[in-house]
This record gives structure tokens, C-alpha cells and sequence, in this order.
DNA sequence: GCCAAACTATTAACATGTTAAGTAATATTG
DNA sequence: CAATATTACTTAACATGTTAATAGTTTGGC
């Protein structure tokens, strides 16, 4: 009986939490691209949002969530916000008006241009730290457990 | 020139962004747990305290957000919640009145023992869809990750 | 064409993430 | 030992995460 609480009750240690390993690290990740985010004055899911329109042109709002990883209640603060600041634009569906379709605004595609530099510069530190091949196994894992997980045995 | 937005901007593509990957997967190994944190009346986060809580004893308040990946002021509000439904108990430390001391109630301990089974059950599925071996070999990636990106070059 | 059902986006309410400022206690220095 | 700096925690303010409810559109029978 290894446990400090006794009453047998089968608990696995907390260091083996899936949810918490990954992240960890995420955050460690993430804490070296939070300097700039905080310099050019933009949020981590502001940044995402941005970043998915610059790849995919104008985007339908519920397309734009699940390419971001948000839910389509937060899209709609971030994006009120990003509209107000200029750096994206919505306009409705002409097909079906429930949609609203976004696109980033040539401001907004200055602030992305402006910032990838320093982005790049800590992809590549994170990947000498790291290296190239590891960084490059883990994105195919951490795909894979996504796809196995996606359909549930239902 | 494959990028759609020309400008020769060199910006990697959006599907190679690591803390997207790792969101991403982070994500779909949450939606197994929610719906029983859900059902027993916690969130994620916690969850998270009272589990560390249940492992280590009473710890510092600071120790315990490094423990849970939290930041301080987070967890200030989930002690304050936590203390007014009874899960967890505050003091302040004896040899330093400036620390405070957290513990989880026997009223805590008795709704972790609840929930574990169903923690575990699901952890058995991801196991079974995944892979046991591929499972223990991302907790090392993701922990030499962590580790690599802990002491930058400063 | 009409009505109920399904769909899309938003708003509301509460909890947390993030940064900055504040408060109280301890440690340091002169 | 008094002035100062440091530490530990909390509060405040704004942005997002999460779930439920709402409002406007469209779709499918009938």
C-alpha cells in the first residue's frame, strides 16, 4: 500500500494524468511565444483566429471554430473584438443568411506579417532544444491519438 | 509559391503550429472526462487541486498551483470555492504567517473516491484505442519536452 | 404555402486564464 | 532595530472556457 490515504481505493498518481502532461507541455510551449503575443498586443486565441484566415481566406464562423479549437461562444466575443480593432471583417452568407462568413482585413494581415518572424525564431529555438526529428514524431502522435480518440466506440 | 497570400511572407503552415497539436489533443482526451466531472458537479480545474490534494497531504497554496498548472490567482478563486462548498480547508501556516496550508475534507476525499472509477474507466478506453506502449511513450516525449524547454539559453 | 423541426450564430451566467496592482508578513541591510 | 526589499497571497480588470438559453433562418413534410 503505497498510497498516503489507504482505503484501497485505486487511484492512479497523479504525475500520469494525460490531461495534465499534455498541458504542461503546452504551457512550456507556449510560454515562449507569449512575449511577443503580449508585444504586438494580442491574445493566444486572438493570434489563432487570425492565423486560420490568413491560410483560409473568409470562412464561415462555425468552420472557423473548429479550425481554432474554440467554441463558437468565445469565437463570437473574439470576434466582435477583432472586428472593433479592424483586423477582421464579417458580412453574412449571400447563400443563407443564418452564416456569417469572416476574413482578415489588410490590417490584420500587417499584424500577422509583422509578428511571424519572432514566431519562426522560437519554432526554430524550440526545435534545437528539442530537435527537428523528435518535434516532427510528436506532431504524427499527437495526430494519431486525436484521430483514435475522434469516433468513440458510440 | 504555394501560400495563398503571396507577399513572400515565410509562414509556416497553420497545421504545424505545436500548441494547436497539442490543444488539439488535449482536447479530445478532455471530452472523454467531462461528461463525469459534469455529472459530479466539478470542473477541470477543480478537479485537478483536489486530486493533487488527495496525493500530496497539505501543501502551500503556491506549491499546489505549480502542482495543478495553475497560476495563483486562478487558484485563489477555485480555494475560495472550493473551502465555501467544504471539499478542502485553509490555515495559515505556523511558522510563516505569510504561507497558507491547503488540505482536502473528508467531504473532498469521499467525492475523489466517487469519481475515480469512472476516471479510470475511461483511461482503460483510451488505453485499449491507442495503445498502452504509444500511451507510455508520449508521457516521456511530453515530460523530455517540458524539461528541454524549462531553462532557456538566458 | 404553412408549420414544426433542425440549424447558425449570438447572448447570458458562471468559472478560469492572464497581467497588473495591492496587502500583509518576513527577510535584509545599514 | 528601523528602513527597505522581498516574498506569498489576494483582488481587480479584462479575455476566454463552458454550458444553457435565445433569436433569426432554413428545411421538410404536409
Amino acid at each position: 500500500m503505497t498510497d498516503r490515504n489507504g482505503a484501497g481505493a485505486s487511484m492512479r498518481d497523479f504525475s500520469r494524468s494525460l490531461p495534465m502532461a499534455l498541458l504542461r507541455a503546452r504551457e512550456a510551449v507556449m510560454d515562449r511565444f507569449r512575449p511577443s503575443l503580449r508585444d504586438f498586443g494580442v491574445t493566444e486565441q486572438q493570434w489563432r483566429v487570425l492565423r486560420a484566415l490568413y491560410d483560409r481566406g473568409e470562412v464561415e464562423t462555425g468552420t472557423l471554430a473548429r479550425l481554432c479549437c474554440l467554441l463558437t461562444p468565445s469565437l463570437s466575443r473574439i470576434l466582435k473584438h477583432l472586428e472593433a480593432t479592424g483586423l477582421v471583417a464579417r458580412r453574412p452568407a449571400p447563400s443563407d443568411q443564418r452564416r456569417t462568413l469572416v476574413a482578415v482585413t489588410p490590417a490584420g494581415r500587417a499584424l500577422l506579417e509583422r509578428r511571424a518572424p519572432f514566431s519562426e525564431a522560437q519554432y526554430r529555438a524550440i526545435e534545437e532544444a528539442f530537435g527537428k526529428e523528435r518535434i516532427a514524431a510528436l506532431y504524427e502522435t499527437l495526430e494519431d491519438l486525436h484521430n483514435a480518440l475522434q469516433n468513440p466506440k458510440s
